[in-house]
DNA sequence: CATGAATGAGTATTCATTCAT
DNA sequence: AATGAATGAATACTCATTCAT
């Protein structure tokens, strides 16, 4: 169906059409977003797109895709360094660095992210889970009194799910009744009164 | 356009084609719920839609109306009994009541909150919003040490918003690593944990 | 999908749409023949075509039960007289009644019946196959010396598959090399000079 | 346009383009052929089929022209031997010839063929038209007995469509009521009944 | 000569909305 | 008030044809 062209031209094309696809879910929403308007902003004939894509859903996948990507290529640099870092740090690090992400080109990432969480193509997610893993992994190694906390998993699904959540929304909002500095470092103090809460019902507590 | 009908049996329109609006939702999805979907669901016929609803967006929002409505009508009442509880008991009972919510009629409310959540408009969740400011406040004063908690609108803001996305979305996972009681749980806990830290970094704290 | 509207308005608009087909294959041929071909031949928006019909190939359907139909219910009623004819002019009148009945509205059958040949909904040609059974086990009745002839059914399928398609290609050609009256009156031979030497061949021949 | 290209390269190219528009007709039908198809078919560029023809449709009549001259050039050497047969053994003969013809190649042109009944660029069958003439004029040579028969252009005109349309029927229908063997049979002995009972009607007949 | 990416008019089909009955 | 047939703009997607490289 799709040609698979391979030149370099062609990288640039399908990127063109990703970008596309990021500004007119931005300006229009995802309903309002159709294969003409991707077409259009990309630069390009509605037929060149189906040249590319297979359909308006491939589209989206390789959105997701693209952004699951960017965020790993943003944050795993960070690792060795987050690691180091007390929780309240490495948290407020983290989200600054995934706000800014998201507001790159004028938000443009943002509006397809709110969308994308209940699309959450289970695949394209996985490198972001590995990721997560490596991070919460080597960060306990650095840190080894929090492997002693029994409720990780749960605690773990509620600060990423509910983390992310927040901050999305937070972005989304036209006026916030609280502005970012104090969210992040809300989210960091909540980390952090949960590892020292937990651990300190575990038993003890020494670094 | 739309007539605002007082009498009983226009009521119970209203009242049918929202339920149908749920009903719909939750079997097609938003982008495959149509006008003669809703009208087929709610027994009556397209042209009878439109005497009640000015449009397909009209019956989204009064669903919105609806469901907030709904959820505070059924959590307001338990607001002296909630803040008489521990913050664990509290989050525990308020959480399993919100599933219960969610969860009725076979999950027909569930999968519009899952959308509604970018739909969002937000003057209709201004009820919500005053109805999770009183349950705060007559908490406060039951518990009045938690007054000396400098970070509440963050933590509130975070709580509230994550709390609410990651029920939704574990609810909404067709096979969630951890269950709903961990995860209720796991929210409970970190609540308890956030106000000892968050008063044990504040000073002391006597109840 | 499709409304199934009940009145004998629909029934009516039903019918305009198929003989719509006709006129636009007639016109356009079945490659050149569109959904907006149709609904405007019928007089009708596109939308309502679709309210009686769930896709085009649906319309295709109607079209060929209703030819069939037609065939069926011009022919018919000729049984009782055709049994008495000897074959040749019962062949005669057979072919005249069919050219007339595709010649019908300026030949608005006849183009379809040139398509139809291939696209051969078995299903519906099965009232028409009962028919000529029919006609032929009648025949036979009232001229029982055709019965010694063993070779009926390899006959019958050239006679009728070869014979329906000559005269098809015949009405088609816009030059024909003989005249109707000629390819009639030869068929008719052909048929009575198949009988003749069937029969003697098969021993002796009264009647 | 279009090139009339002489060397052999080219000769060779237009070749297996046509060779590919039998290939992708029998097996994508012909609404579902392309000229993509083709051109992929043939191991060549859509912009080189451009290079050879001037469209689709100008493919579509050279494959015409093409299984016309195939035919002839596969019948014609055969006239010689045809026309000192018995009529039942000279039409046996020839559809078996036939049959093999269309069946070439997993049956490649008896696609086309059963579609390209109503294409039928009248031009490209003059060839096919000057052979059947020679064939029948010839085996009146040798048979003067025929010349007898008055009806010969309406028996040719039924037994030549009617006879080609039957065999390229039989061998399309996916599970035909009687076998090829029968119908060549019933052909044959049609043939002969009617030379015989032509002659017999007009007067008398020796060999 | 060859390529294959680009084009965009054209196709079937859907669906929110209207309006005559 | 209720109906549901009618509307037609809008959508995703296709494919014959062109043309820069």
């Amino acid at each position: 169906m799709t040609r698979k062209p391979q030149q370099s031209r062609s990288r640039a094309t399908v990127d063109a059409i990703i970008q596309a696809g990021f500004l007119v879910v931005a300006r229009e929403g995802l309903e309002g977003t159709t294969t003409r308007h991707i077409a259009d902003a990309a630069g390009i004939s509605v037929g060149s797109l189906y040249e590319y894509f297979a359909n308006k859903e491939a589209i989206y996948d390789a959105m997701y895709e693209h952004i699951v990507r960017d965020i790993v290529g943003t944050i795993r640099p960070l690792i060795p360094k987050l690691v180091t870092m007390g929780e309240r740090d490495a948290v407020v690090e983290l989200l600054y660095q995934f706000r800014q992400l998201l507001m790159r080109d004028q938000g443009r990432y943002l509006h397809y992210a709110s969308y994308a969480m209940h699309l959450a193509q289970r695949e394209h997610l996985e490198p972001l889970k590995r990721m997560l893993h490596d991070l919460l992994t080597q960060y306990a190694m650095h840190h080894p009194r929090v492997l002693k906390i029994q409720s990780i998993p749960a605690m773990g699904y509620i600060i990423i799910n509910g983390g992310i959540f927040a901050v999305i929304r937070h972005l989304s909002e036209p006026a916030p009744v609280i502005n970012f500095e104090t969210l992040v470092k809300g989210l960091g103090d909540m980390v952090h009164y949960c590892i020292e809460g937990a651990l300190e019902e575990a038993g003890s507590g020494t670094d």
